[in-house]
DNA sequence: TTAACAGGTCAACGGTGTTGTCATAAGGTG
DNA sequence: CACCTTATGACAACACCGTTGACCTGTTAA
């Protein structure tokens, strides 16, 4: 029992299950995904998972070692499927703003597994792709390879962190989402300015902002730094 | 059973459990807040709650709805906690460099509530009362209010979505936040210089600088980008 | 043809949150 | 003081969960 996973090359015999289906990592991330999107991330159990697959639960151990295992495959599968269509033009602040809208944009296209998933570090081939790529971007920008990791770091985290964050908001129940949406109208936009002078000042563009992400900004703020950075450093040589 | 739960005002027979324990919703939270710090996220069930308080389990529902009322509990201590001790002192990026890192030490210091509780929206007193500060500060510091507005909401954003984010990593099971440390000296630093140069070049640098959290960088990205849109504002004046 | 074994199934273990039911002691009332 | 109401604790049960050891069988390589 000591070894009961089998890396995908060695596979080799493929035996139906008892419903008629013939298992392979790819299909059991690819079931997994559905799941979490259609019910929740709370329907995502092996025992779910191996009855939305016509296997017995226990047969996806030989696929993963445990529920964890399975979990970074679909953040990998993720990562993929953002950066599959993403090509660097030369322009290195344009391209890392398109790339952070696009992390952003997938983490929301898939909210569930991105709550889950978007902490992880996989050491899988697309995450690795993912990091050569961007940290690519910034070295042949000029920057210093420490500065170069500093912000590929504070990029790459802020984008994932954002993913994840607005995530959660998106996947809430409809009810809670409603009511957290209302709490901007109805209660600070009524505070009284003589108690709230700040809030009742700028109550009308509160309303408006806090209703969207502000990871645009907040990705825009990091790049202008960044580029401040880089023009401090090239003075210097 | 349509409602076990009695509003804290209602209570008054104090009855003691089995064990002596003379229960009350304070108790739980901090009994919960301790069990978290001493045992690691994972300790915190229902059972070994009440275990701990020396109760049936079930009894913690004549308190709480279920786990989540309990969480939002915890999540409401902690936010009195982060911000009682906070006071502003004029320097607008230095009280904000602060404050945003005690919100993120805050988060770290009890994970699993963070976790759950970093995105939501509660319109209480001490969210109201930070907001207001939060928005004083920036609009004392001469930023125009959409700036104002726009900078507040990337900066709170910013701190409670790096607060889940990193929060999600401790509260991984021990053995899985190993393995993910491990991936970066085991996985990336080994990457051969041919087919992964800019990973080769500055994997010194990403070993010791992935083991951190990048908020503190992130902020200060963000703080230093808000100063140079500030002076730029002041100079159309 | 046959032997090895990958990969499926089955049953079981110890955990989880949650609830219906019951017992009882606390507290108000006369 | 005695009585009644009921808040609140205890118990047992339910339906899940992840995981594992033992078993069985079809596929494949020799």
């Amino acid at each position: 029992m000591s070894e009961r996973v089998v890396p995908p090359a060695a596979r080799r015999r493929r035996r139906p299950t008892k419903q008629g289906v013939v298992l392979s990592e790819e299909l059991i991330v690819e079931t997994a995904l559905r799941l979490i999107e259609e019910h929740g991330a709370d329907a995502l159990s092996v025992r779910r998972l191996g009855r939305a697959l016509g296997a017995d639960p226990s047969s996806l151990y030989r696929y993963f070692r445990h529920t964890d295992d399975l979990m970074l495959a679909i953040t990998d599968e993720l990562i993929g499927r953002t950066l599959s269509t993403w090509r660097p033009t030369g322009d290195w602040r344009a391209d890392l703003r398109d790339l952070g809208l696009r992390m952003h944009a997938g983490a929301l296209a898939h909210p569930r597994a991105a709550v889950l998933s978007s902490y992880r570090v996989t050491g899988r081939v697309h995450e690795i792709q993912a990091v050569e790529t961007i940290l690519g971007v910034l070295r042949d920008a000029g920057f210093p390879d420490p500065d170069a990791v500093r912000i590929y770091h504070a990029f790459v985290d802020q984008a994932l962190a954002f993913g994840a964050f607005d995530s959660a908001s998106v996947a809430l129940p409809q009810a809670a989402r409603e009511a957290e949406t209302a709490v901007w109208r109805a209660t600070y936009a009524r505070l009284p300015a003589d108690t709230h002078p700040h809030i009742a000042a700028t109550a009308h563009h509160l309303v408006t902002d806090m209703s969207h992400s502000s990871y645009p900004a907040a990705l825009d703020l990091l790049l202008s730094a960044a580029t401040t950075r880089l023009s401090q450093t090239k003075d210097k040589s």
